[in-house]
DNA sequence: GCGAAGTCGTTTTTT
DNA sequence: ACGACTTCGC
């Protein structure tokens, strides 16, 4: 009962690709090109010639993308058949087997997923373990360890070669480096924690067990990968290991949109991919459905300058050259921001929806003064970068509250809430930390012996802060998180932490509550951790606030707007300083700009202050346009000398 | 003298 | 939000 209509709906390049059903293959999809549509229709048209659709396996590089394929398919077919489709990131899907299987893999099957935060504050631990004096030209500090380590993970090879390789300065700590490395892994285990690299490598091992790999592998007939720029080692090995048996593995993906080798992506992987699958029939999108002319001209001319990439020729759908991008220089970081907000408030006059407006940037501060000066004018805005709603602190704090109850030995958790109490710092956290980690579980926590260990002026606030526990030990855990969670809303303890460190309070009660209303979906506590940290990226639970959008480029992949602003186009901010000097950085540099070009359907603002006017008064340090724009020929944008501010 | 807490300047990107 | 540095309070 097949039902061929919307094969009318694609052009010949995306028939081919979709229509090719068995056997490896590589979509080269430019910016723009109907990438998305091209796999969902894949999907669709393999399930039209009767695959089972828990037998296709999507892997994509976020989860709203999955959804959104999941969700186009289901009004094709029907909801219930397009929730069978494995369909997500690795990392939601590899959880899936990391829970089935965690015998296997000799691992609690109770772990907690660490989230980025979660993971510095476990390092910072570590540290303390070294002897090594701790400063950042020294001894790498936690961030440069962390990145270290996850090059390592991610790369899959040794840490001696990630230093070698991205932080030769480090040579000579190599060792020290494993040993506290080492130690973090220790911690880890204590208080059962997994962060998102060990989940790709313990992914990894599964798939190379001889008596599990086979089960996994035997599940899948179809193989699809999105956004296979972005794979790094461990990922495409996954992928080659779960596509070995059928080889029907479907890889999509644009080298000039690689933009996160930072995590260890190399898109090398797409220039090798027909060199591992010789028999891989390859597909190129070309044709750019989204921007006009102008815009693509700018973006190809600036892409141009790059000198490892894949011959293309994105070609533009719609022959109308539509109105040139402008450049604009501003006095100052705040008459960029007036002169942005100005043109923002202009657009919305005349009618445009602020839904196909958005302003991108390198770097989340960068945003900064265009906040303000939005709030000031009461334009809505809705921020795209940064901290999604359950990475706020009173969320994190909630959940730390749960972690807490649920393993005495997640110091993370403990130290979190502990510091909260007025006179408790880091050492006396400690101190009691030790304390609490000799009880096994709620039930049996002697709560006035851990208040005697505070000091005396902390004692009452330690005192409401056990009180809360001793409340949750009673609870009886059928009835799931929420009424915890109630609890601990409505305590003394929890409201004078709003009190007395947030000023919108109110805000930030009523996302406690909205808070609860989601925890209360859930049965197990392990159920909703998983999905707090993997799945709910957060986006879809800002209540569909109908401003602006305000992100960095990273979070920008994939979207499009008719009106875009990139702002902040100074060098040393975009390209930022620590790429200039580094060929390979200052490419993906530059393909971050294309990608931030490429998300405009119809207008484009680039711009930039003269004047780096942020840190002391009256001290104005003169900044150079962006190295992005001098490179643009000057008849592909409108003249900017008319708008000096 | 120790540990907590406040101030100042700087800030790459994230599943 | 974080690190470096200073000040405060016991």
């Amino acid at each position: 009962m097949s039902n061929t209509s919307w094969k009318k709906t694609l052009n010949d390049e995306q028939l081919m690709a979709v229509e090719h059903l068995s056997g490896p293959s590589l979509i080269i999809a430019g910016a723009g090109s109907g990438k998305t549509r091209t796999l969902t229709y894949k999907v669709l048209n393999l399930l039209e010639n009767n695959v089972a659709p828990e037998r296709i396996l999507l892997l994509t590089f976020t989860n709203k993308a999955a959804n959104e394929m999941t969700e186009r398919v289901a009004s094709l077919i029907g909801t219930q058949k397009a929730n069978r489709i494995y369909a997500g990131t690795f990392h939601k899907i590899g959880n899936i087997f990391l829970r089935k299987y965690a015998k296997v893999l000799n691992i609690a099957n109770d772990y907690t997923i660490l989230d980025r935060e979660d993971s510095v504050s476990v390092m910072q631990q570590a540290l303390k373990s070294t002897s090594m004096p701790l400063n950042e030209k020294e001894f790498p500090g936690k961030k440069i360890l962390m990145a270290i380590m996850g090059l390592s993970k991610n790369k899959h090879c040794s840490i001696e070669d990630v230093v070698s390789e991205h932080f030769s300065q480090f040579t000579d700590y190599v060792q020290e480096i494993e040993k506290v490395i080492n130690k973090y892994e220790k911690l880890k285990l204590e208080i059962k924690g997994i962060d998102f690299d060990d989940m790709l490598v313990l992914w990894l091992q599964l798939l190379k067990d001889e008596n599990t790999a086979p089960k996994i592998i035997k599940q899948f007939d179809y193989v699809l990968i999105d956004e296979y720029q972005d794979t790094n080692k461990i990922q495409s090995d996954l992928t080659d290991i779960l596509a070995s048996e059928k080889q029907n593995l479907t890889v999509v993906g644009d080298d000039s949109q690689s933009i996160y080798s930072f995590r260890g992506a190399d898109f090398g992987n797409i220039i090798t991919f027909t060199e591992r699958y010789e028999n891989a029939k390859i597909f190129k999108l070309e044709v750019n459905y989204r921007s006009t002319k102008s815009i693509l001209e700018l973006a190809n001319s600036s892409i141009a300058h790059n000198t490892l990439q894949y011959e293309k020729n994105l070609r533009s759908f719609d022959g109308r050259r539509g109105t040139k991008p402008i450049i604009k220089n501003f006095r100052n970081v705040y008459a960029q921001a007036e002169g942005v907000t100005g043109e923002v408030s202009q657009l919305l006059r005349n009618g445009t929806s602020p839904s196909e407006i958005a302003v991108l940037y390198r770097s989340h501060y960068h945003s900064m003064e265009l906040q303000m000066e939005l709030t000031r004018n009461s334009i809505p805005f809705t921020i795209h970068s940064g901290l999604k709603f359950f990475e706020l602190a009173h969320n994190k704090t909630l959940v730390a509250f749960l972690r807490a109850s649920e393993n005495l030995k997640d110091f993370v958790s403990w130290k979190r809430l502990l510091s909260i109490c007025q006179g408790i710092g880091p050492k006396t956290s400690d101190k009691i930390m030790s304390g609490i980690s000799k009880y096994e579980n709620l039930k049996d926590l002697d709560t006035n012996k851990i208040t005697s260990l505070a000091p005396k002026k902390s004692q009452s606030t330690m005192k409401e802060l056990m009180v809360i526990f001793e409340n949750i030990a009673k609870l009886d855990l059928k009835e799931g998180p929420g009424e915890s969670v109630r609890h601990i809303i409505e305590s003394p303890f929890f409201n004078n932490y709003l009190l007395k460190n947030f000023q919108n309070v109110d805000e930030r009660m009523d996302d406690c509550w909205q808070f609860l209303s989601f925890v209360e979906k859930f049965i197990s506590i392990s159920e909703l951790l998983d999905e707090l940290s993997l799945v709910s990226s957060g986006e879809d639970y800002y209540n569909g606030n109908p401003g602006i959008v305000l992100s960095s480029i990273h979070q920008a992949k994939g979207l499009e707007w008719k009106n875009v602003f990139i702002i902040w186009l100074c060098e040393g901010k975009f390209p930022v300083y620590k790429s200039i000097n580094i060929k390979e950085n200052l490419e993906e540099e530059r393909r971050l700009f294309y990608v931030a070009v490429t998300r405009a359907k119809q207008k484009l603002y680039l711009s930039f202050p003269r004047v780096d006017s942020r840190n002391q008064h009256g001290y104005e340090r003169p900044i150079e346009a962006s190295r992005f724009l001098m490179e643009i020929p000057p008849h592909l944008y409108q003249d900017s000398d008319n708008y000096y501010y």
